[in-house]
DNA sequence: CGGCTTATTGAATCACATCAAAACGCGTGG
DNA sequence: CCACGCGTTTTGATGTGATTCAATAAGCCG
């Protein structure tokens, strides 16, 4: 009964369950057992629309919980005292936000919808509690953690070394695989985040950015409307990624 | 009495013993209670020496162990595939490595000694195990994980959005910083690394870092002779990490 | 439509890189 | 002890990729 004066068959608010979610492959339950599965359902306590543009928190609130992006598109960045800020990453669906504040009970960054998303809220110390009890969410848990502080090496690598074209290609190359093994095609993408947002991931500012998108479409690697990219040649883009030269 | 000849008591070799650690209150055992340390010293079953220029483990190595620098000084460093090298962090006593090898159960970077150095070695599922039991020791293991990762943002803000000068004051200041905390002075160092080591952790040419260090030396921030540094003005360092405008 | 944000493109400038040479410091062996 | 060689650091001259400033164009939404 969605209208109050009909009787129709009442639709249940889709239940939270990790055990039937089509992200389990990416997300917290990935490598559970069935049983383990189900026990996970009742951490994940709630879900949250974040309408875009909206903060799902901002550096200083207090921390409580992960969240594991449902559906939807976010970034995340830290600031300086003087107002410079850096945008530490981009995250979709089956990614966790809020790691961060696990150190000091805060949040160390924003994190900032994209466009209008939905995340589960996974309190804390419930799932300290539960990888107290299964060992393979613990583990799982720590590989996610594990692999943030990867990725996160590989952006500085990305920002230490790299000139403005090999930046803008391994973003794109990343970006693809990612949408990819979320059942997205692999040569068609619509960025979620302007040029200013790239530009300051990458360390570059934004003319910079759409220059080098309008040089990789003179020369054939893609095709740049706006937001919506082609890409024409997927083994060009790759080869810039690891240093024009091998 | 030390000398072969002489018959005196045998001097054990110091027990590896977290609970009588000088570095307990900057390494995993912080925050613990008696009775838990006295469980944490069953954890680390044996000390390894790495003599200067050594790796302690080098990417793509097989991961089993972390390894907290108990006296010494590391550097750990990524690399891209057509040869460039990036480095991610110095560690100093008290610090944890090999973080990063828990996501794939393989390091993804080396870690490399840049004087003689000693690290306790921490099994890694013992640790798990045990951080199953003691909830403050797995809050604690989540709480390094988790500061990793804020201070990795942090130097992407450094690589992204910083100047040289900023850049190079941001790096003495932190430095100084964990150096003062671990009871050294906070006006006087010596560097363990090269200029071009400090150069690929800040993203500049080692030229940059040596140049830099001179202007640092005219403007009166520092005195510099070669490896050895004297902090002359604390305040005008942080000025500059803050931004030169505020 | 008109106002707004976002994106593109050009020209001038600048911070850092590159190339090159010299000086310094340190350990080794004569 | 000093001479030698080698890695490291410093400094100068020049080059360049990215930034900055500025103007225009393109999409978007009420």
């Amino acid at each position: 009964m969605n209208s109050p004066h009909t009787t129709t068959i009442r639709i249940e608010p889709l239940k939270v369950a990790c055990s039937s979610c089509n992200l389990r492959e990416l997300c917290l339950p990935l490598g559970l057992s069935q049983p383990d599965l189900e026990r996970l359902d009742t951490l994940v306590d709630a879900r949250r629309s974040v309408p875009r543009g909206a903060a799902l928190f901002r550096a200083g609130d207090p921390f409580h919980s992960l969240f594991a992006v449902r559906t939807g598109f976010f970034k995340t960045c830290v600031s300086s005292e003087d107002g410079r800020d850096q945008v530490t990453g981009f995250q979709m669906a089956g990614e966790l936000l809020g790691l961060d504040g696990i150190s000091t009970d805060r949040h160390s960054c924003d994190a900032v919808a994209l466009e209008d998303s939905q995340v589960c809220v996974i309190p804390f110390s419930d799932l300290e509690g539960l990888s107290r009890e299964f060992t393979d969410l613990q583990r799982q848990f720590h590989k996610i953690m594990s692999r943030e502080i990867v990725r996160d090496h590989g952006v500085m690598l990305l920002l230490g070394s790299m000139r403005a074209e090999e930046r803008l290609a391994a973003f794109l190359v990343n970006l693809t695989q990612r949408l990819q093994s979320r059942g997205f095609s692999a040569s068609a993408l619509v960025l979620r985040m302007t040029r200013e947002e790239i530009g300051s991931y990458l360390g570059l500012k934004l003319e910079t950015v759409s220059r080098t998108f309008s040089k990789f479409q003179e020369e054939g690697l893609l095709e740049v409307k706006q937001r919506h990219i082609r890409i024409a040649d997927q083994e060009g883009l790759r080869k810039l990624v690891n240093g024009p030269n091998c």
